[in-house]
DNA sequence: CTTCAGCGCGATAAT
DNA sequence: CGCGCTGAAG
């Protein structure tokens, strides 16, 4: 979302230019203290949300424990209700959706009302907000105050709001109130490619665009400025199955160009030889090159492939870098510090490395902090992680427990390098707050770096150069960009290799039975291909994709496994018996190599 | 009261 | 692989 004001006042501030959550947290970091807060709050991510939610569902649930041998059938009641994993989707869902009529039993929903009452009660002792807060309490907070909106609304003449079909309902109220004095609102978008409904994006705010905002002008851009003629009547013809859709004509003035290549693997391991194989052929002439799947858990296979070929390689996403085990006792180690109120950090620590070391490093910190003014909530970040390494023992703690020592010491390192880019915890913190996934070195080049100015001039909001990212990487030729379909979600990359295109994974095994979801898939299929400028590769194993059943074969040129054997003089002419790709492979692939060989176009 | 080793289970997508 | 639970030892 971006703000912009085109006055005087503007060209001395800049626009602000920031996703909901960190316009989210910018608010709340000025207006906490009416919500019971004070300004060094936390920000706790799902998995620190989610076991404060366990902590009330705990308090509050008469515990069902009965007989250990019948272990299998509580849980398997605990799947569907009285779970934490219900309670903290309903609570979620509460939180961004805007009020409408209660939906669920009265009984059922008073128990889930005793629980939100509970975690959101923790959350203020904890002085801390969730994800889900960040736009909802600023919501709240402005329809209490109309005073304080005013002052937010004064900020901004313009907004623009960016990717419009993925807002949610309480985003979409937020924009309507900092929009509400002006009604000065671009919104730029395609419903074709909403994928986050899993995020209680709803298609109907973008579609009631007009009706919401009288008098506004609509512009349809039907003509693909990106992709070769192949690829846009590819995914356009693929995404023609989907029921709920606009009917739209999309063209380009591009040459046709390459056919797609659709290859079929034995399993994982050689569909990634394969890609890095043609990665490696093509390095030098297709400067920008991603791999896109639809799990995190595929990057694996894939980097060690690149890593084999000596390419490198950029990895968005995966397993998150802040929540390996090391970097969040650190990180709860810090914001302890910040925020002595954070039970949760407290916990953890005192539970993974003992009240004891706890209590030195409660000690130590009060000892460093009486040396300064303002206590150790304002120490240097770097100081503070110092003190927490030297207490707890940390890094002969972590060659002593783990086999990987080497590696999480890295990480470490590599937290310890972050931190010493920020002078103040606090701006520590909310940077690895809402860091998550979009690390990105090419921030300190300045590239992504936040190109907006603060929110408030008064407010001494640091944009450090970001990046947590450990790949290796030489040569002038840019890595290879490695992330899931929905992270690379707005970019283009001159050739693109969709992995993973079999049913069960795109589609999804979890989203074929819902008629919506599954057209979620195909939406996501369709980002996929489009963001491939003038090559595209699909490949999978077993079972292909219905969605490459969907393109029209006059685009497609199919190989398989088999093909390249025969082709490269190897031994076996085809056949999934044939031995010879094994050495691509490890055991967990003996189900899929089994798989007939199957195509459908 | 604290700590630790052992076992069984579940694991889409992410700000 | 990382968790929560268990039971037993420190």
């Amino acid at each position: 979302m971006t703000g912009v004001r085109p006055d005087s006042t503007a060209a001395k501030r800049g626009p602000y230019i920031g996703t909901f959550h960190a316009l989210g947290a910018s608010i709340l970091r000025r207006e906490c203290g009416h919500l019971g807060r004070t300004p060094n709050f936390v920000i706790f991510d799902d998995h620190d949300s989610f076991d404060l939610i366990k902590k009330s569902v705990k308090a509050i649930l008469p515990k069902h424990d009965g007989e250990p041998t019948l272990g299998a059938t509580a849980r398997r009641r605990e799947k569907t209700k009285e779970s934490p994993a219900y309670f903290s989707a309903k609570i979620s869902e509460l939180k961004n959706r805007v009020e409408e009529g209660a939906s669920s039993t009265d009984a059922e929903n008073a128990l889930v009302q005793k629980i939100f009452a509970s975690y959101e009660s923790a959350l203020e002792r904890n002085n801390a907000f969730d994800f889900d807060d960040l736009i909802e309490k600023p919501v709240a907070l402005f329809l209490s105050r109309p005073d304080i909106l005013k002052k937010y609304q004064n900020r901004f003449d313009a907004i623009l709001v960016d990717e419009y079909q993925d807002i949610n309902p309480k985003q979409y109220q937020l924009v309507r109130m900092l929009a509400g004095a002006h009604h000065n609102l671009t919104v730029v978008g395609d419903d074709e490619q909403t994928i986050y409904t899993w995020r209680y994006a709803d298609i109907k705010i973008f579609l009631g665009f007009e009706r919401d905002w009288p008098g506004a002008t609509v512009r349809f851009l039907e003509e693909n400025y990106r992709s070769t003629g192949t690829i846009v009547n590819a995914a356009s013809a693929m995404v023609k199955n989907n029921r709920l859709r606009t009917p739209k004509k999309l063209w380009t003035s591009a040459a046709a160009g390459t056919p797609i290549v659709l290859y079929e693997a034995w399993g994982e391991n050689d569909e990634a030889a394969w890609i890095a194989a043609r990665i490696a052929d093509a390095r030098g002439s297709n400067a920008d090159i991603a791999v896109l799947y639809r799990t995190n858990a595929q990057s694996r296979a894939i980097e060690q492939a690149l890593i084999r070929e000596n390419i490198p390689y950029r990895i968005f996403g995966g397993l998150k870098f802040y929540e390996r085990r090391e970097v969040k006792d650190a990180v709860a180690a810090l914001r302890y510090a910040a925020n002595p109120r954070d039970e949760l950090s407290r916990e953890r620590l005192e539970k993974n490395l003992t009240k004891k070391k706890f209590a030195a490093y409660r000690a130590a910190l009060a000892a460093a902090g009486s040396t300064k003014a303002d206590g150790a909530e304002t120490m240097a970040p770097s100081e503070t992680l110092a003190i927490f390494l030297e207490t707890f023992g940390y890094m002969t703690y972590l060659e002593e427990g783990f086999t990987n020592a080497d590696e999480r010491e890295e990480n470490i390192a590599e937290l310890a390098r972050f931190a010493g880019e920020f002078e103040r915890l606090p701006d520590f913190l909310e940077r690895l707050s809402l860091l998550q996934a979009t690390d990105d070195e090419n921030a300190s080049a300045g590239e992504r770096a936040p190109a907006g100015s603060p929110l408030f001039d008064d407010t001494a909001e640091k944009s450090g150069s970001s990046g947590i990212a450990a790949r290796p990487k030489a040569s002038s030729v840019p890595p290879v960009h490695l992330s899931t379909i929905h992270m690379a979600k707005g970019l283009e990359f001159a050739a693109v290799f969709i992995a993973g295109a079999g049913e069960g994974l795109l589609p999804h095994e979890r989203s074929i039975e819902k008629e919506a979801s599954l057209e979620e898939e195909r939406r996501l299929m369709y980002v996929a291909m489009t963001r491939a400028k003038k090559s595209l590769s699909i490949s999978f194993y077993g079972l292909p994709s219905r969605f490459i059943g969907e393109i029209p074969e006059e685009f497609i040129t199919f190989k398989t496994a088999a093909d390249i054997e025969s082709t490269s003089g190897a031994t076996g002419t085809g056949g999934p018996s044939a031995g010879t790709s094994r050495r691509f492979q490890n055991d967990y692939d003996d189900e899929i190599d089994n798989a007939e060989p199957y195509i459908s176009i």
